[in-house]
DNA sequence: ATAAAAACTTACTATTTAGTAAGTAATCCT
DNA sequence: AGGATTACTTACTAAATAGTAAGTTTTTAT
């Protein structure tokens, strides 16, 4: 009661995005963030009005993080295969966290969210799938990757099976994202 | 309030499927139900005790369209090629619907279930990847399909392409829908 | 024709959810 | 030091959700 936290928006934040990608947007409550941040109900609705504005606030973050992703990794000249490591390793991330990927969570429930959370949605997938097949382009040109597609319906593929396969792997289990993983580097190594 | 319908719990799977499909398991309740099936909410409460026991109602339908389905196609000696035909045709008609595949739905939703509803959704599952896998490994034999990898992992690709895909187009549209599936029956036949 | 079963409705209750208004304590600013 | 601002809490309310109990109408079976 004494000591004022002023990070609680910060926590807000982490606590609906793991929310959202361990239950799903439509299955949580303020109260589920109350309890787990020890505040009170009306503390969330100080920070954000509604539920869809926090969700707002979260998709803000995935795009400034892919932004400053894609900004660090051009800094330091990271290799197209390197880039891509890492992104896949965030999916496998996901898999150990029995969470799925915040655009594939928000799909399911993408019909109940007011047009200007959708468009902020589509901003991301735009944004991630540019950032992909642009490493992908890059990775053809330079040789390390070899793949029939044009980088774009290469990028649909792959982040699909990411995506899917993180889905799977809740359900079925994490060999068969493994078996998934394994293929796609496969595939972009001209299998 | 005089004429008795004796369809109605059919009527509830089929509503509360489409439900899932356009707005997810947890973002609709049985007021919306009974409200399109100008019932009361007892009536739904009548025929489904509780959201679980429908929504185990309506994986066991999936479970047996899908056998049905699969004795159908081999009863007529269905081709691979015609069997696969009919299965990617049922996720394009999803996307045209804006919905989405049921089992994409129930994983955003997976940690919210109770374990006999898991149990049901893992056994769907396995049983559409067989039933793909057996029309991949039947394809390949016959020549109709050519594919580098085990008809398992080729499932694996396909399914995650088509499940996700039909997500994406919710989100960026149909068209990149279309692109993947087109990709995934270029694979097939030997791109 | 009637008893039983099926398919509901009416009428509730308890809980959760979303949200607001008013008050309080800490910190910040000058 | 004093006023404003920030970050909350307490204390509500209104609506949605999930569910139940008891009664009513219709259909089925004998």
């Amino acid at each position: 009661m004494t000591a004022r936290n002023t990070d609680t928006k910060e926590e807000i934040v982490r606590i609906g995005t793991a929310l959202i990608k361990s239950h799903g947007y439509n299955a949580f409550s303020y109260a589920d963030i109350a309890e787990k941040l020890q505040v009170r109900n009306a503390a969330i609705h100080y920070h954000f009005r509604g539920k869809e504005d926090l969700l707002s606030e979260i998709i803000d973050q995935y795009i400034d993080l892919y932004n400053s992703l894609d900004k660090q990794l051009r800094a330091v000249g990271a290799s197209a295969t390197v880039t891509l490591e890492k992104f896949i390793e965030r999916y496998s991330c996901l898999v150990d966290a029995n969470s799925i990927c915040i655009i594939g969570s928000i799909a399911s429930d993408y019909n109940t969210l007011p047009v200007s959370v959708k468009e902020k949605v589509k901003q991301l997938v735009t944004l991630v799938l540019k950032l992909v097949e642009q490493t992908l382009a890059a990775g053809k040109k330079s040789g390390e990757f070899v793949f029939p597609e044009t980088p774009k319906t290469q990028t649909l593929l792959l982040m699909t099976n990411l995506a899917a396969g993180v889905q799977l792997a809740r359900i079925t289990g994490k060999k068969d994202y493994d078996t998934i993983k394994k293929a796609i580097i496969r595939q972009l190594k001209g299998g």
